[in-house]
DNA sequence: TTAGGGTTAG
């Protein structure tokens, strides 16, 4: 004991750089000589130390509190144990303390250090993306012939995946053939997968899949995701069905992946095919669930899934993520009323609910609200990120605040730290020309620093329609078509905007251009849910319905009692060079108007009539549903491909300007 | 100690 007090004055605190010092235990042990005990119960007596000191560590929960048990692990002479020393290292790890500040001082300070040791600060340093410094330590794990242990590789493989290094990746895989059998150990061979599908080289990981004896469910599972992020559902089911024993993280690895994978339906069969089997599920499978039913959009899925929560015991109240997928959906289902009631019951808020409520209210034209939350969440200390951004953004954009976006554009670098991506750019782009800055925003397209993309020239596009200017849209367009080729809405937009200048010869020639590309227009179309539940499908044009001359009858009704509060038809919503009443005839067939109609006649007067639409609105529909809203006295809720328009008593929540 | 999770613009 004498002598491990006399090595305590060599290590000095103040030899510990400036900075970290205040991290380390002030207290110096005591120096008082101990009474003598015997061998064989001094040993005793460290175990029964060793696993107090090993319990209290357990305990710790703040950093005072380990500095508390590390001045006791100095003081009772443990300086040199492993065995204590991982266990601060990993709780330390644990608690995200940054490893240089603290871990590694500690660590530096052994003498010998044993493989458990060395990988508690590798995997420290890996989840902290401090790659170099991991394998640093590993290096001289190697060097001075430490063994690695199964752990020492996972952890490396994980930091390659953080870093995004294959080729590091690629040679410690090379090393555990070379290290004696752990290119055998299960456990290794499982990060090694994690790790190249985590990279994108999912043929590497089927090969070590493949290839390297023995695997288990992980392993299936590990693959299954490589092809579900690879958007390939095809070979993950396929490997799903092989599995010979699923599990719920399998099966909720494949319901997610339809759902990230934009097949919404696909996911509710596999959920509902896991709950015929009697599989359990737990938050993590409702949360792909609920997104599936965000996608859908629809009332009813909506309802459906809340029912399910609430019956396995996960409200808002109590778990953050299933809170924030359900904000999420609620807004998108056309309800957010009920994404607010859940925000407000979540006890626990975090970045997510308040970037999903924000979009919420933007995507419903609530921008003062968004940006009330915005505020909200910066006062109490959530840090905003870049998703955060698009929701204000946007919600500024749709409501003409420009000055108020302009201020929250310049604060993302200046104030959080964040520079603006291209998304950003193109949301001020939009916000620009949404209100009639048409030059500014070609300027900004023009100048900004990151190169522009599809979303920002998109934007003027979509500007140049709602202010008539062809000029500015031919440039937008040019830009466009080089960008997206074949993506028909950019054509059918500018062929619009010509169209209402009246410049048919250049309608014609982007038809033109439109057929040697053999692009066709994607009709319109509107959905409906219907009293009983059930989703109807409405096309433009399309006067096949079985209730057609009711909902005939019904639009010709309202369009006489519109007429005589001062409708008329907006022609220049028809981009065709055809007679004043052929464009009557098309517009009041536009997929929305027919939605309407069957809603008037199936839907009670109590309930609004909520309808999805699969392009924007024109402004003729605009103004129709507007006028209706005012007549019949109903609510309108639309979705387009956007946002969401609430009619109600002859106004809509977009200010007409969406 | 290893597998599945929520928010994104035209």
């Amino acid at each position: 004991m004498v002598h491990l007090s006399h090595k305590f004055s060599t290590i000095p605190i103040n030899f510990i750089p400036k900075q970290f010092s205040k991290h380390l235990p002030q207290q110096i042990p005591s120096q008082t000589t101990p009474p003598f005990i015997p061998f064989s119960q001094r040993q005793n007596q460290r175990s029964l130390l060793e696993s107090q000191l090993i319990s209290a560590l357990n305990c710790c929960t703040s950093l005072p509190q380990i500095q508390q048990i590390h001045a006791r692990i100095l003081r009772k002479g443990f300086e040199q144990c492993c065995y204590v020393l991982t266990k601060l290292i990993r709780i330390l790890t644990k608690m995200e303390i940054p490893m240089d500040s603290y871990a590694k001082l500690v660590f530096n300070q052994v003498e010998n250090r044993n493989p458990f040791l060395c990988t508690a600060l590798i995997r420290g340093y890996c989840l902290q993306g401090l790659v170099k410094e991991s394998v640093l330590v590993y290096s001289e794990m190697r060097k001075k012939s430490v063994l690695p242990i199964s752990f020492t590789f996972s952890a490396l493989f994980k930091a390659c995946g953080v870093v995004n290094d294959v080729d590091l990746g690629r040679q410690i895989h090379g090393q555990t053939i070379l290290i004696g059998g752990f290119g055998f150990d299960l456990f290794v061979k499982n990060s090694l997968i994690e790790m190249y599908v985590k990279l994108g080289f999912l043929g590497c990981g089927r090969k070590v899949f493949d290839e390297l004896p023995g695997r288990d469910l992980i392993s299936w599972t590990e693959l299954i995701v490589g092809y579900v992020k690879a958007g390939d559902m095809e070979s993950a089911g396929e490997l799903f069905s092989e599995l010979p024993k699923k599990d719920m993280v399998a099966w909720t690895a494949m319901v997610t992946g339809y759902a990230q994978n934009a097949k919404p339906r696909e996911a509710l069969e596999f959920f509902q095919r896991m709950l015929n089997e009697g599989v359990e599920t737990d938050e993590v499978t409702l949360v792909g669930v609920i997104s599936a039913c965000a996608q859908l959009g629809a009332a009813k899925y909506a309802n459906w899934i809340r029912d399910i929560v609430e019956n396995l015991g996960f409200s808002p109240t109590r778990c953050v993520v299933v809170g924030s997928a359900l904000i999420d959906m609620y807004s998108k289902c056309g309800s957010v009323e009920d994404a607010y009631k859940a925000f407000k019951v979540m006890e626990e808020k975090n970045v997510f609910s308040y970037s999903s409520m924000i979009a919420g209210f933007a995507m419903h034209g609530y921008a003062y609200a968004a940006l009330e939350l915005f505020h909200e969440m910066v006062k109490i200390g959530i840090k905003p990120n870049k998703v955060t951004f698009i929701g204000v953004l946007t919600a500024c954009s749709h409501s003409r605040m420009v000055e108020q976006g302009r201020q929250i554009f310049e604060s993302m670098e200046e104030k959080f730290g964040i520079s603006p991506g291209v998304d950003h750019y193109s949301c001020m782009v939009d916000l620009l020309g949404r209100a009639g800055c048409l030059e500014e925003a070609l300027n900004l397209a023009e100048t900004m620093p990151l190169e522009p993309n599809g979303g920002v020239w998109g934007a003027l596009l979509g500007a140049c329609r709602t202010y008539s200017n062809p000029d500015i849209a031919q440039i937008a367009a040019n830009h466009l078509f080089e960008l997206e080729p074949n993506a028909i809405g950019n054509y059918i937009l500018l062929s619009n905007i010509y169209a209402s200048a009246g410049r048919w010869n250049d309608v014609l020639m982007v038809r033109k251009m439109m057929r040697e590309k053999g692009l066709r227009k994607n009709p319109g179309c509107s959905w409906l849910e219907t009293k009983k539940g059930v989703i109807q499908e409405f096309f433009a044009g399309d006067m096949s319905h079985p209730r057609y001359g009711e909902m005939k009858q019904v639009l010709e009704d309202l369009l006489n009692r519109l007429k005589a509060i001062g409708y008329q038809p907006n022609m220049n919503s028809i981009a065709y060079d055809v007679s004043d009443e052929e464009k009557r005839r098309i517009l009041i067939t536009h997929s929305e108007k027919l939605a309407l109609a069957f809603g008037l006649l199936d839907i009670n007067a109590d309930f609004p009539i909520r309808i999805m639409k699969n392009i924007r609105m024109c402004e003729d529909c605009h103004s129709f549903l507007c006028g209706v809203s005012q007549i019949t006295r109903r609510v309108i809720i639309v979705r387009d491909n956007l946002r969401f328009h609430h009619f109600h008593d002859g106004k809509c929540s977009c200010g007409n300007f969406w």
